[in-house]
DNA sequence: AATAAATGGGACAAACTTGTCCGATAAAAA
DNA sequence: TTTTTATCGGACAAGTTTGTCCCATTTATT
C-alpha cells in the first residue's frame, strides 16, 4: 500500500487531526480579530522600536510577536496606507512610527482600520437598534460594560502601552 | 445577449452586490457568535410560551426572533441535546422549557453549550498565557472589563430576562 | 391504515477570516 | 551595472461560521 493510498483512505484535514490530538483549543470568546491582535502586537512593536531610532522590517517583527509573516505583511500594508506606520522599500528598508502618531493614536483607531468599523452601539443579541427606549432584556445589564469597553478604546493610546513594563510575547521581550 | 452570458461576464457573489449597493452592514465587532444571538433569543422566546403553558414549533420560533429557519433548527437541536429545552416530535410536537431550568439557567452556560466553550482567561491581544504576574501593556485596563462581563453572563438568569417588560425583536412582541 | 405535521440529522453550499505563494517593484550594496 | 534585500500586491488556498436542502423518523389526526 502506498503512501498516495493511505492519504487517500485516511483524508482528514490538518485541523480535524489536530482536534483529534487535543492539539488545538477548542473556540475561546476573543475581544479582537487575529488581525486585529496582530496589528497591536506589531504597532506595539514597531513604536518601541522607532523609540529607539530603529527601523524594524517585516521578518524581525513577525517574530517578536509570533504571527504568520505573510498575513502580517498585509495587515502592515493597510496600517501604511492609512499612515499610522510607513514603510521604507529595498535593502534596509522596513517600517516605522512618528512620535506623533505614537502619541496620538488610540486602540479604536487601530481597530476600526483593521476591521473597518467598531460598532459601540449594537444590541448584544442582535436587536435591530439598540436604544434605553426599546432596550432587550439584556441592554441594562451590557450597557455599562460595553460603555467602559469603549471608553477604553478610545482613550488608550500607543503611547501608554509602549510606556509599561517589559512582558513577553512569544520569544521577544518589550 | 442571453441571461446565460450576462451572467458569465458579471459574476459577482450576492454579498458583493449587496456591499456594493450598500444594503449590507460592514463587519461589527459583535459580543456574541450569531448562533449565539439565535439560541438566546429562541430560548426567551420559548421560555416565555412555556410558563404560559404553550408548546412553540420551529416556524413559530424562527419567525418571532427573525432568524433563519434551517440554522435555528440546528441550534435547537443542540440545546436539546444538552437539555436547556425538550422536543417532542410528530404532529403538534415542538419544543418546551422545564420551570425548574427557567428559573436556574445561566447566560453563560448557553453561550459555553452554542460556542463550546467560553473563556475568562484569554489575554486580549493574544498572548500565551494572562496573568497579573506577567500582564501584557494592556491587561490592567482590560481585566476589570472582563471581569464585569463576565460575572454579568454567570449572574444573569433566564428567568430575569423573560420577566422584562415587552420588547419587539422583528415582528414579534415578547 | 393512510396522511399530515412536526423534529432529527447528514451532506452540502456560501461567505468570511486566516493564511500562503509568487512575481513586481524599489533601493542599497557590491 | 548587477546583485541582494526589502516592501507591494494580486491570486489562491485552508479553515471556520453561517446557512440550505432533503429525507428519515415520529406522532397526531382523519
Ligand atoms: S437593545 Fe440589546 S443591548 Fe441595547
Ligand atoms: S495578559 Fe493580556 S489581557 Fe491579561
Amino acid at each position: 500500500m502506498s503512501p498516495i493510498c493511505f492519504e487517500f483512505f485516511f483524508q482528514i484535514t490538518l485541523s480535524e487531526l489536530k482536534k483529534s490530538l487535543f492539539l488545538l483549543d477548542k473556540h475561546i470568546e476573543n475581544m479582537f480579530s487575529k488581525a486585529c491582535e496582530y496589528a497591536i502586537r506589531a504597532t506595539i512593536f514597531i513604536a518601541k522600536e522607532s523609540m529607539k531610532g530603529k527601523r524594524s522590517n517585516l521578518t524581525e517583527i513577525s517574530k517578536a510577536i509570533t504571527s504568520p509573516i505573510a498575513f502580517t505583511a498585509k495587515i502592515l500594508q493597510t496600517l501604511v496606507k492609512h499612515k499610522i506606520i510607513f514603510s521604507i522599500k529595498g535593502a534596509r528598508g522596513g517600517f516605522e512610527m512618528l512620535p506623533q502618531t505614537i502619541n496620538t493614536l488610540s486602540l479604536k483607531h487601530l481597530v476600526v482600520v483593521i476591521d473597518d468599523d467598531y460598532s459601540t452601539t449594537a444590541c448584544i443579541i442582535g436587536l435591530n437598534k439598540c436604544s434605553s427606549e426599546n432596550p432587550c432584556p439584556l441592554h441594562e445589564q451590557y450597557e455599562s460594560i460595553r460603555t467602559d469597553l469603549s471608553k477604553m478604546l478610545e482613550e488608550t493610546k500607543i503611547i501608554q502601552l509602549i510606556e509599561k513594563e517589559s512582558f513577553k510575547i512569544g520569544n521577544h521581550l518589550f
